[in-house]
DNA sequence: ACGGTATGAGCGAACGTTCGTCCAACCGGG
DNA sequence: CCCGGTTGGACGAACGTTCGCTCATACCGT
C-alpha cells in the first residue's frame, strides 16, 4: 500500500520541467507545450500514479464541483430516486455530490447545511420536506450559497422545483368519481406539509367540480409510512363504514392501506378502490396492481440540478418554475363501484 | 446575498489581531491568548458571519474528515438503508460523505472511484454488489485509500462487512421444512454473486440436513427486482406445478413473487409458503406479512463506516471481522404444508 | 542580415488555513 | 536592580494547485 500521494512535483522533476508546466499539461487549458515535452510530463505522471489534488485545485479556484445534497431519511423510496437521480446528473456534469440525511424529526437541518457551508459546496438542493418550516436553514440557503429546493422554504428566495400537486389530488380523485364512487375517502401526508395541502386542495378541487360533499371524517392523516397508512385506513373504515373509495397520498402508504383493508375482509377493488401517487418501482408488483399518478421523481431530482448548476454559473433562474407534469398511470387497483345493494 | 466568504484575515483585523492568532481561537487547540482577545475574536467572527474554510484546512492537514461511499443505484431499498445508516454514523464522527451511485451495469465504478481519489476522501466504503468482480475499482481501493467493503474485492486486502449469508439461506429453508415442505424451490439473486452462491449454499446445506434433493429446476435466477421475481415464480410454476414453498432471496422480488402467485391463482400462504430476507421496514405491510430473514442493513453500513475509521485512523482492522448475525421474523406469508390431497 | 512574431517554458503570487518558532513585555524573587 | 520564567501574540513556512506574466530561442519574410 503506498497510500501516499504524489504531487505535481514530483512528476514535474521526473519530467525536468517546472511544476507550472506539468500543470499545464496535466489539467490546465492551453498548453503551449511541445509534444515531447507533454508525452514526457504525461508518463512521468502515469509511472508515479500521479492523482490531482483537488483541494488544493478548489483553493485556488474557488469552486468545488460539489453540491451539497440535504435529503429526509432515503429510506423513502420517493427521495431516493430523487437523490440518485440528482446525483448522477451532476456527476454527468463533472460534479460531485455531498450528502447529509436528517434524523428523524428534521431538527439537525441547519446543522448539515453549516457543514455544506465549511466544506464549500458549490451549492444546495435541500431534499427534505421536514425542514419545509426551517427558518434557519431557509437563512443559511439564502446567505450563503446558491441553493435548489425541493419544498417550500420560508421567506422564499430558493427556486423551487416540482410537481403539480394540487392536479396530482384532481386527478386521482377525478378517476375514483369517474368510476362512480361518491363516498371518496382519502389518507394525506402529514398536515402541516405543503404537498399536504396541495393535494387536498386537488382533492377538494375534484369533489367540488362533480358537486361531490367533502366531509370532513373522510380524510385521515397519515405520515407517509406503511404503518401510518394502515391505522388511517382502520379509522377511516370506522368513520365511515360505507366508504368506497380512497385516494392515498403516497405508494408507500398504500401498501399499509391495502395490508389494513385485506384484514378488515375489504377487497380491493371490488369493495374498496384505491388510487394512491407516485408510482414507485413496485407499485405495479403490489397486489393488486396500484392506480398510481406518477410523479417524475427522477425528473424533479435532475431538474433540480440543472437549476442548481445554471445558478452556480451566474444565470437568473426563476424562483417558480414550471412544475413537471403528473399523469395517471391505470392498473387494478381502482374499478367502478359495484352497485350491487342498490 | 451576500455569497462572498469572509476569511480568517478579515476577521483577524476587525479583532486587531495577527490571523494566524485569531486561527488559533477560532479552530485551533491550544489558545494561549488572554479572553478578552478571544472574545473580540469570537465576536468578529460572530458579526462577520465567518465560516471556516475547510479547504484550506484539508490542504494543510492533509485529510479532508470526508469519506467516499459507491453505492448501486440506491434505488434499492436495501442498498439505499444501510447507505444512510453509513452516512449519518460517519456524521456522528464529525466526516462527511461524498457519494457515488453506479449506473446500472456498473461500468462506472472505477470512474466514480478515481473522482473520489482525487477529491482526497480519507477512507471509501464500496456497497455494490456490481464492482464485486470489477479489478480496476480493486485496485485503486488497495492501492491509494483505506477502504471497506460490503462485498467481495477481487484479490482482496479491503476489509469485508455483512451479514452470514449462508446462515440466511439456511434459516429460511429449514423454516420451511420446519413446516412440513419438501418441494421447496428457491429464487435468487443473480447467480454471479457471491451472496446469491452464499445464499444457495445455505439453501442446500438446509435440504441436505432434512435429506431432501435439491434438484436443479426448483431453483430460478432473479436479479433483485420485483418483475425478475415474478418472472422466475412463473418459470418455477411451470417447471414445478407442485412446489408448495420457495425461499425468495430478497423482499423486493418477493413482492413480484407475491404478485406472479396471486395471478396464477395460487394462494400465499396456503397453496405456496414464502420466506424471503433482508425485513425491508414494510415487508410486514405486504399482502399477506412477510416472514423473512432479518439482515441488519443499517448496522452493516455503521459498522462499514466504524471499521473504516479505524482504518484511517491507522488501526490494524482484521480483512475478515465477524458477520453479523441474522434472524428470522416469522409473520403469515409460510405455513405448515396442507396435506389435503393426499 | 535584421526586426518581428510565434513557440516553449519558467517563475512569482495567490488561495485560506495550521503549525511551530520566535519575541516582547511583564512578573516576582533574591 | 538584575535575571529567569511565564504569558500573550506575531510571524514565517508550508500544503498543492492555477494563473498570468516574463523571457529565451527559433523561425520567417524581406
Amino acid at each position: 500500500m503506498a497510500r501516499r500521494y504524489v504531487s505535481i512535483k514530483e512528476v514535474a522533476a521526473r519530467a525536468g520541467v517546472s511544476f507550472q508546466t506539468a500543470s499545464k499539461v496535466l489539467n490546465g487549458g492551453d498548453v503551449r507545450v511541445s509534444a515531447e515535452t507533454a508525452e514526457r510530463i504525461l508518463t512521468a505522471a502515469d509511472e508515479l500514479g500521479y492523482r490531482p489534488n483537488t483541494i488544493a485545485r478548489s483553493l485556488v479556484q474557488r469552486t468545488t464541483a460539489t453540491i451539497g445534497l440535504v435529503a429526509s431519511d432515503a429510506t423513502d423510496i420517493a427521495i431516493a430516486i430523487a437523490s440518485v437521480a440528482a446525483e448522477q446528473e451532476a456527476r454527468r456534469h463533472g460534479h460531485s455530490v455531498l450528502v447529509g440525511h436528517l434524523r428523524v424529526g428534521g431538527a439537525d437541518g441547519a446543522a448539515i447545511v453549516r457543514t455544506l457551508i465549511e466544506r464549500r459546496v458549490d451549492g444546495i438542493i435541500a431534499a427534505a420536506p421536514e425542514i419545509e418550516e426551517d427558518t434557519e436553514v431557509a437563512h443559511l440557503l439564502r446567505k450563503y450559497v446558491p441553493a435548489v429546493s425541493l419544498q417550500a422554504v420560508p421567506g422564499g428566495g430558493v427556486p423551487l422545483v416540482g410537481s403539480n400537486h394540487r392536479e396530482t389530488g384532481r386527478l386521482a380523485t377525478s378517476h375514483l368519481i369517474g368510476l362512480g364512487h361518491t363516498a371518496i375517502g382519502t389518507i394525506t401526508g402529514p398536515f402541516r406539509r405543503r404537498v399536504t395541502r396541495s393535494r387536498l386542495h386537488g382533492y377538494e378541487d375534484a369533489l367540488r367540480e362533480a358537486r361531490l360533499e367533502a366531509p370532513e371524517d373522510l380524510v385521515a392523516e397519515g405520515d407517509w409510512s406503511p404503518k401510518g397508512g394502515a391505522e388511517a385506513t382502520r379509522l377511516l373504515l370506522e368513520r365511515s363504514p360505507d366508504i368506497s373509495a380512497i385516494f392515498v397520498h403516497s405508494d408507500i402508504m398504500a401498501m399499509g392501506v391495502l395490508s389494513a383493508l385485506f384484514r378488515a375482509g375489504r377487497r380491493v377493488p371490488q369493495d374498496v378502490a384505491i388510487v394512491s401517487c407516485d408510482d414507485i418501482p413496485f407499485a405495479e408488483f403490489m397486489t393488486p396492481p396500484l392506480t398510481t399518478v406518477r410523479v417524475p421523481l427522477a425528473e424533479t431530482g435532475r431538474q433540480a440540478v440543472d437549476l442548481l448548476l445554471r445558478s452556480i454559473a451566474g444565470e437568473q433562474v426563476p424562483e417558480k418554475p414550471p412544475l413537471l407534469p403528473v399523469e395517471l398511470v391505470v392498473r387494478a387497483s381502482a374499478a367502478p363501484r359495484e352497485r350491487t345493494n342498490e
